[in-house]
DNA sequence: CAGTGGTCTAGACCACTGC
DNA sequence: CAGTGGTCTAGACCACTGA
């Protein structure tokens, strides 16, 4: 982590060095970061560097900065997960969290698939959470969630009902693991069972099926999702230039 | 388009002096536009109130820096198109441009969805163009395009088989119309007729439509294109912070 | 009101390109 | 080699926030 290449520009040790503190909390979501005058200052660089190496921060989507309040360590939105682009019927201009019903909860071995996923041994122990979301008592998508068994066992006693309709604030409460990034994948495919059944769907109808992988500041996965609805709920929109 | 308003900083004064003779084609695409130097003399700037006026170019995608050569008027590349996560069966890495088959040319009558995403008045004379693309042989899109007919009546006079494999340098070199951006919508809907026989699918088999509405500098419309392949060649991928 | 980030200046020197 | 953009400095003043 701290190792630092004398070749890089000044501004973007820096950025790394920011971006260290992030990742191991030092700075955590939610929290200011030192001003510009206090960085140049400890670091004995002009403030012009100084907002160059914040500035990529904020490019990257680290940090937000307000002017006369000052620069925060940014809270990950996931504003642009492809969730954004399934539109549920009678939902227009809506965005809402839709209801969760955890179908069922278990730990297990993880098959080789998810093993790989999660980036741990083949035949580790993992939780699987099978959850149906729903919109004004509808079924509109069907997860099975994936996660390391050890970091995540305080949730095989948390009460089902406890549940909440977003999971990362519980991980983040029961285990204090912080999401900070993903990888979503989209493809699209025939359902099969048991998700035709959770969706209400005639097996064989075309599905978006949403694959994340979820990690810490590190890099280092915490959970994989697969999530599916009806395809004709997904509508993607894009500007090219 | 001369309008300037004295409340904006001076860097967003001259983005928008630079973006408007890009626009008006006075600055063309490949071209380089005035070194930092001689903008900040003519300007009466400092250099840095320039290279952050650039900076905002760049990041809007109209001009390319280089260090050492200059700095240039972007030509739109269509690398962010939706098309790029088209996934043709045995092209694994490749991402070649496909074969192009011109099926029908004709001009007709607008539609009126399509008078209306053109935003030209309703029952406007167009031109209807329905393409097939194959790769190996094999069809792999189809296509329905959509021109207004005044700007493009040239085309309907090209010999059929000088359209080539990209239809937009073609647009550029026959008509004078410069496309520099685009917005893409992307369904999925089950395939009818003839989109099923010029893919070679059955009916109802799930396929991504995509739709693209692509612009002139100042946001004019020139075409739009209703592009259909299989569901099963989708794969999008996207990361999330 | 003090403190924050936002704009702007007027330089210096460096790294890279193409002739 | 001259000319380009890239990095960096050391200031000044402005606009906005919150106590």
């Amino acid at each position: 982590m701290g190792s630092v290449d004398q070749r890089l520009p000044l501004y973007q040790r820096l950025r790394d060095e920011i971006a260290g503190r992030i990742a191991s909390h030092a700075w955590r979501p939610g929290e200011a970061i030192p001003t510009e005058a206090e960085l140049a200052a400890s670091h004995g660089m002009a403030i012009g560097t100084v907002r160059k190496a914040i500035q990529v921060l904020v490019d990257e989507g680290m940090v937000e900065r307000f002017q006369g309040r000052g620069t925060f360590v940014r809270r990950p939105s996931f504003d642009s997960s492809l969730l954004r682009f399934l539109r549920f019927q009678g939902t227009e201009g809506r965005h809402d969290v839709p209801d969760s019903k955890i179908l069922s909860r278990e730990s297990a071995v993880a098959p080789d698939a998810v093993a790989d996923a999660l980036k741990i041994p083949r035949d580790s122990a993992v939780i699987r959470l099978l959850r149906q979301r729903l919109l004004d008592g509808r079924p509109v998508m069907a997860e099975e969630i994936w996660l390391p068994l050890a970091p995540f066992s305080s949730l095989l006693a948390l009460p089902m009902e406890e549940f909440g309709p977003l999971l990362y604030p519980t991980y983040e409460r029961l285990c204090g693991l912080i999401v900070a990034s993903a990888e979503e994948t989209l493809t699209i495919e025939p359902v099969g069972e048991p998700y035709a059944d959770i969706l209400g769907l005639g097996a064989g109808t075309a599905v978006v099926l949403i694959e994340r992988l979820a990690m810490n500041h590190e890099g280092r996965p915490l959970e994989w999702r697969r999530s599916r609805a009806a395809a004709s709920t997904f509508r993607y929109r894009v500007e090219i230039r």
